[in-house]
DNA sequence: TAATTATATTTCGAATTCGAAATAATTACA
DNA sequence: TGTAATTATTTCGAATTCGAAATATAATTA
């Protein structure tokens, strides 16, 4: 291959699939930032904020402003850890497990519609290229 | 298939590769939207408004201030359209152009050195794959 | 143990991005 | 032709995102 066109596309998709998702999860009053942080703490149950920045790939100054916002609406709870007092441990509220109870089966059942449009080998394969890609800078 | 992580990884390797864009552009006080701009220009001469608006997948609104920034660094020139006067007509400036002649060359190679990661059969079948995610949604 | 370095998080001010509404020009069509 | 609908672009205010510097705690090391 010789052009950038790879890259082109890839942007592209991004962009679409990231504006499928801002309009959904913008119904229940969250933007894509919010809801990957949610999304996070609804598989991890309990997770620091450094680790949720890693997995979420917003910087930290911005996470701050994340965190605080879901904080203030009651999605999430945001308690200092004891063991090590620089690090604050987040984990859902009722409120906001009740939320994502809610709408992440939905969303995951519209997310894996628009996926199918791939074969599996298709998948696959972007899968691991992506992956490659991912692994070449530490995001923010 | 069954889970969402074709989308985990798709963000990480944006947020991987436009990372890497934003910093290597940043060294030429650009930010990606403009060079977004810049490159599209760079390659067509002469572009409406809102067909760079279609290329760059910026919002109209967020366009207009991205043009007005590389307007008034004397990058781009904007000139309304005889044929249509709702229309505006850019163009690179000579500035423009040779800040181009100089940066894009090396943006290339280095993105190329990115994309080479990958085998041939690998950027193919991921770039047919991602032309049909990025066709689902009119971007923003 | 004191001083130094590393890590986790927040604060700050500035830049960017957003959607919605406004403006201006063109096209459709009654 | 006149009026309505459509298209291109900008304006607006608010929300989000950014990097750099600050703060607070922990780990290292002299």
């Amino acid at each position: 291959m010789n052009d950038l066109k790879t890259i082109t596309v890839l942007f592209r998709a991004y962009n679409s699939l990231e504006k499928i998702i801002r309009d959904d999860v913008f119904q229940y009053g969250l933007n894509v930032s919010e809801f990957g942080v949610l999304e996070a703490l609804y598989h991890k149950e309990q997770l620091s904020v450094k680790a949720i920045i890693d997995k979420v790939l917003v910087p930290n100054s911005s996470m701050s402003y994340v965190i605080e916002n879901l904080v203030s609406k009651n999605y999430i709870k945001k308690v200092q850890s004891e063991k090590d007092k620089r690090s604050f441990l987040l984990s859902l509220t009722d409120v906001g497990r009740k939320l994502m109870d809610k709408i992440f089966p939905i969303h995951k059942h519209n997310m894996r519609k628009i996926l199918d449009i791939l074969n599996q080998d298709e998948e696959e394969t972007m899968q691991k290229a992506l992956v490659k890609i991912g692994k070449l800078s530490k995001s923010r």
